[in-house]
RNA sequence: GGCCCCUUGGUCAAGCGGUUAAGACAUCGCCCUUUCACGGCGGAGACAUGGGUUCGAUUCCCGUAGGGGUCACCA
């Protein structure tokens, strides 16, 4: 009895590692280019992190000619959620992030290279376990969870490191014959990687991110096969990587501390090991110190926080490059109109800490992204947002020819408007131009004059004696001037500064009564465009 | 606790032995044909700390402190 009847007993009727080494050849791509990819669990809902980890993977392969593809790491059965993956490849579609190879909705596979679903891989991944334990680099391990806690607990009051490794192992040397005995006792038992490694002897390792980083050797005999027969994350990710030609590894910092055993396990399986880059994680200040940002504790972690909120994905998208190569916004500033795939990302300049998600910034570059909406832009993008989320907004833009000038106003200018975030704002922002949203008796919030029978006097005499709809901007804005003067008020803000106790006032503090009387509101955009929309009828009705 | 990584203004960050230590967000002031938004100009605001190495350290080395990650039949 030897090892390969050890691992004939155990898996009989695999296909055998040949079978895929054949199955899936030597990817045939241009020079340079990088096969990426980004390799979610199913554990509930889409993660923000998700979206960099795509946004990252998909610009790379883009830049390189090469291939993003998504894989689902479904092994762990009992934490996965039902639709998970579902939501995950909608999502990135929806941020148009959506890779090259992956499996398809309904469960058919979109690439040469697939399954990309891990649960449906079983039979490589085993394969793969039968050759490591044919040649004695794995081993069958009967050791019980009490086994474990048992080993650990003695580890620690000898103050050793804990594990599963060396001379702590039980089942590591145990001979062939008592193995094979055990199994076909039906004793239960799962599959271990036999390490090879020296703690005392160290690796160097070059991230593409991280730079250098030393460590010892691994000699942790990690299980490889589980006992539902599925791989563990760190087996799974070297076939996969191998069978699937991933060029360069992207993925969270967390992992970097594995980066030693999954050296390993590459060199023992025969495989060439890709590249990888170690991405930080996006923090979230709590207290004094940093964390992860968190899906039970941070709304903005899940990314249907952005479609409630109404921030539009290119904002999102936009942001996160920010935060992935911080001299993206010099480039946004000096080609406003170009895809952010024309940017050159290069990870190297990727920061190696956790930044901070700082909504703020984020708003402030979804105002930029909205400026640069058209009317027209804005109008369909708010309107599918209120279709879902505010029905007094969607009735309001029921009316799309009045809306579309509503939102024109200021826009398309040198110098465009910049009052929108996100399609929530929307409403506060416009009802006023809307009839029957305004309501002329409630009380509004006067500024420097305040006096209601100044106000009154101001208003009846500018409507009655000044106003007139076909005026241009020109005389419009002069009359205004003319009625302040006939009041007492500064025609120029200038003269009024240079001696305040001259005037009442000046032509500003006029055009604020009539802007507020008119709108209910101090802040608006530009009055005489307002009032162009608005109508004479309107506004007569508002006086 | 072991191992690994990190530390520039409130935040994101340039920088890679000699700089008046960029820029963006936020903040404050002024300006712009009237508010707000935009834009322009300006202000305040930083190299965690102690030792080295060096003619010279934010930059290199060591220690300290603080922070993060990881030590599962989870990924």
């Amino acid at each position: 009895m030897d090892n390969k009847d050890l691992a004939n007993l155990i898996f009989p009727n695999v296909k055998g590692y040949k079978y895929y080494e054949e199955k899936y050849p030597k990817r045939e791509l241009p020079e340079g280019a990088q096969v990426m990819r980004y390799a979610p669990s199913p554990t509930g809902f889409v993660h923000i992190g998700g979206i960099y980890q795509s946004l990252i993977a998909k610009k790379l392969a883009k830049q390189t000619n090469g291939v993003f593809y998504v894989r689902i790491e479904d092994t762990d059965q009992k934490r996965e959620i039902e639709n998970a993956s579902i939501q995950i490849l909608q999502s990135l579609k929806d941020y148009d992030v959506y890779p090259d190879e992956t499996i398809n909705l309904d469960g058919t596979d979109n690439g040469n290279y697939g399954p990309y679903m891990q649960s449906k891989r079983k039979d490589i991944y085993q394969s793969y376990a039968k050759k490591l334990l044919e040649e004695g680099n794995a081993y069958p391990c009967f050791c019980s969870a009490e086994d474990l806690d048992k080993i650990r607990e003695n580890q620690e009051k000898a103050k050793e490191r804990t594990g599963y490794y060396g001379r702590w192992t039980k089942c590591r040397n145990m001979p062939v014959d008592m193995a094979i005995e055990k199994i076909k006792n039906g004793d239960p038992y799962i599959i271990r990687f036999k390490s090879p490694g020296n703690p005392d002897k160290k690796i160097r390792h070059k991230d593409v991110i991280k730079g250098s980083i030393e460590f010892p050797e691994n000699d942790q005999d990690i299980v490889i096969i589980k006992s539902d027969g599925l791989p563990t994350y760190h087996f799974a990710h070297a076939i996969d990587d191998h069978l699937m030609g991933t060029t360069l590894v992207t993925r969270g910092d967390e992992w970097v501390a594995s980066i030693p055993l999954h050296l390993q396990l590459f060199y023992v399986l025969g495989f060439k090991a890709p590249k990888y880059a170690h991405t930080a994680a996006l923090m979230k200040q709590e207290g004094g110190s940093k964390r992860k940002l968190s899906k039970r504790k941070d709304p903005e972690a899940a990314v249907s926080y952005y479609k409630e909120e109404g921030i539009p994905k290119q904002a999102v998208l936009e942001y996160l490059m920010n935060i992935a190569n911080s001299n993206f916004e010099i480039w946004r500033k000096q080609n406003p109109e170009k895809s952010m795939y024309d940017f050159d990302f290069d990870l190297k300049k990727m920061g190696v800490s956790g930044a901070l998600f700082d909504m703020v910034k984020m708003l402030d570059v979804s105002k930029n992204v909205i400026s640069r909406y058209s009317a027209e832009e804005v109008y369909e993008e708010a309107y599918k947002w209120a279709e879902e989320y505010d029905t007094e907004l969607l009735e309001m833009l029921k009316n799309k020819e009045y809306s579309l000038k509503v939102l024109g106003i200021e826009r398309g200018n040198v110098k465009p408007r910049k009052d929108i975030a996100k399609w929530s704002d929307v409403k506060d922002i416009i009802y006023y131009m809307y009839p029957e949203k305004f309501n002329k008796n409630e009380e509004f919030e006067y500024q420097k004059i305040n006096d209601k029978s100044e106000i009154e006097k101001i208003i009846k005499l500018y409507f009655e004696n000044y106003y007139n709809e076909n005026d241009d901007k020109q005389t419009w804005f002069n009359k205004i001037k003319d009625l302040s003067e006939e009041l007492g008020y500064a025609r120029e803000v200038k003269e009024y500064k240079a001696n305040p106790d001259a005037y009442k006032g000046h032509v500003g503090d006029v055009s604020t009564v009539i802007r507020i009387k008119i709108t209910g509101k101090s802040n608006t955009p530009d009055l005489y465009e307002i009032l162009q929309v608005l109508g004479k009828d309107e506004i007569m009705k508002r006086i």
